[in-house]
DNA sequence: TGCGAAATGTGATATTATAACATACTAAGG
DNA sequence: CCTTAGTATGTTATAATATCACATTTCGCA
């Protein structure tokens, strides 16, 4: 019996990470549809730009893209949209790097843990609930009880473990 | 079988937290002797004021304490000690905080996670070698090398728990 | 259409952190 | 002692991240 749910993996030198956007993008209109929350145009907007990234991405980063095409939106317009989609399980915030990354299966609200390679940036976002129990549990033992988990591993990533140390 | 070792449990509401200040400086002293590397003036103020709080202090806070007696510290010189403190395994940095936290036992490098009180800020540290192996096997799992992780719960500490909800 | 709530615009400001270069201190060798 | 190389600190400016406060617009609904 394992709880652990592995959701967004590496992702291989070749895959066609537009479709991913695209997919996510379309779930996410599904889910604020049946939440009856409004996937907005600067909403859909960030979290078009942060799927667009395949890396976590920091607020002014996705500012700066957004205002690309000659676009005024200021920072607070960014940061009102990341507030929403987290809320909604749309995005993740990765506190040890002040970024922002799509959740690959928001359909579910879920405990979420992530690796992050020190070298390519790029992530994988874990969903064991062992692992959040065995957190929960531990912190039981001193009387803690535990609202809120971060668990982020920096390290490296498949595809960058095998270039420098086979 | 556990590999659990709790060093900086919650407070208790009598504590003498002075004490423990004391203690601590004493023993960066050693530590720091004990390695050749020099607990500088400056550094070991900054040390003085984490450990006067009770609870994890911003670098700016820090700053603001150095130079309550009229002193002219800048920026700079906090973090370039918070550098050299944590480098040292004498603070611990609590990302989700961006706050800086005396560690209670620096006489051995160690995996640290925390416990941090959403209402009082009061942190435990653990030091779990169970729980870092149990991230870094997972991890394995998925052909990530890990090589630094963060574990930081938020909730309710012991006190603050028997408080709101009984 | 008109209202109240939700969302966005706007400008200022707060908070956290680093860059770049000058100066001062420390320890070790001659 | 004196030089010198390395370490540490001072100083100024700036980068990067995030929030406040208030005006305006849009949306859903009566
Ligand atoms: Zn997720
Ligand atoms: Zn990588
Ligand atoms: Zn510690
Ligand atoms: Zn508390």
């Amino acid at each position: 019996m394992s709880s652990s749910r592995p959701r967004r993996d590496f992702p291989n030198a070749e895959h066609d990470h537009s479709h991913c956007a695209a997919h996510a993008l379309g779930q996410a209109d599904l889910i604020c549809e049946a939440r009856g929350v409004r996937l907005t145009e600067i909403r859909r907007r960030v979290l078009e730009v942060i799927w667009d990234s395949h890396v976590p991405i920091g607020a002014y980063d996705i500012l700066a893209k957004l205002n690309a095409g000659g676009g005024r939106s200021a920072p607070m317009a960014v940061y009102r949209a990341l507030d929403f989609l987290i809320e909604n399980g749309l995005v993740h915030r990765i506190d040890s790097r002040n970024a922002f990354f799509g959740c690959s299966h928001p359909e579910e609200p879920h405990r979420a843990q992530f690796l992050i390679c020190n070298v390519c940036s790029a992530v994988a976002e874990l969903d064991s609930e062992a692992l959040h129990e065995t957190v929960r549990r531990t912190a039981r033992t001193k009387g803690f009880r535990v609202e809120n988990v971060v668990i982020e591993a920096s390290g490296r990533c498949p595809n960058c473990a095998r270039k420098s140390a086979p």
